[in-house]
DNA sequence: GCATATATGTCAATATGACTGACATAAAAT
DNA sequence: ATTTTATGTCAGTCATATTGACATATATGC
């Protein structure tokens, strides 16, 4: 009986366990979004810009339909913040080369400065939550996190993993 | 040379390792939060909604207060979504028995329900994503996620633990 | 070349969840 | 008796999202 509970039910999969993890979630994505969003409002944007700033940064001319799949908004949500960068200087667009009706977008000097600022205050607190818990813990966040991210976004961001089997 | 940099920098402390980190809490996040928020949709609720339910649940006859110190937001914005819940029956306030003036919160039967509801929808993700990535990596997850957390919410919500020296 | 589809932008109205500031009441603590 | 605490509430604002409708320029298929 107990063999066949254990085999079902490992203790990291009880109820008890499970909620646990849940609430670290929450708590982690919380506090790893304050130091940004402190520094976002020295300049009046929010979180929303951040992801805009992150993503752009990342991928270089990339497309406005691009970042609309990766944020999962609406353009009119996206059109704002966006229009705001734009104006103020921290991203610019260009007319496609190959569709002239696409604008790649891509950082401004200034943009690039804002980024590194953001980025580098959450990789400060990656890099001490890493170093504490040592190499195989980050193993481990890393898949777990994988396999709880859905199929498209996985496959999009992260490449292809056959291994993984859920959503 | 590359003796001391490999000691002060390990593979997973290299740059493109913590934006991989960081991305990953990003989609993680999301994606945990998209489920739940479609079966409260159902009843006209939010995500507030979701985290009161959950700590109220957690943590039965807890007062206002207390609540307030862990969601970290203001009465006011408290006040609309738990009287919300209260008018709506997913919570009752008990006059606290030591202090009358405290209000202590507790699950009503439909709140009983409908935070396993929403709990079950995310432990099953979980439950997933721990089963697809084994014993040893929830425990990695545990460490990084717990580390990443500020001190306060971590020794009130998981209990203190020393061995970290972050925030 | 014409019709249709795509990439992008924009206007208007609405909802949620947060904020600040001010004030009120009841009960506990000193 | 005064002050502090726990809670609630009114009023106004902001950021971020939504839907729906419509416009423009360009690309693509026949």
């Amino acid at each position: 009986m107990t063999d066949i509970k254990s085999k079902c039910n490992p203790v990291f999969l009880r109820e008890e366990n499970l909620r646990e993890g849940i609430e670290l979630l929450y708590f982690a994505y919380r506090d790893f979004t304050a130091e940004p969003d402190a520094i976002l409002a020295e300049y009046g944007f929010g979180r929303a810009h951040h992801r805009v700033i992150h993503f752009v940064g990342r991928n270089p001319r990339m497309t406005v339909s691009e970042l609309l799949a990766i944020l999962k908004i609406t353009k009119q949500s996206l059109s704002r913040v966006l229009g705001q960068l734009v104006r103020e200087g921290f991203i610019v667009q260009h007319e496609g080369t190959e569709d002239r009706r696409q604008r790649l977008l891509e950082l401004t000097p200034p943009g690039v400065i804002l980024e590194r600022r953001l980025s580098s205050s959450q990789r400060k607190r990656f890099a001490e939550a890493y170093s504490n818990a040592g190499a195989e813990a980050v193993e481990g966040y890393r898949k777990v996190l994988i396999g709880m991210i859905s199929k498209e976004d996985r496959e999009r961001v992260f490449g292809p993993k056959p291994e993984q089997n859920n959503q």
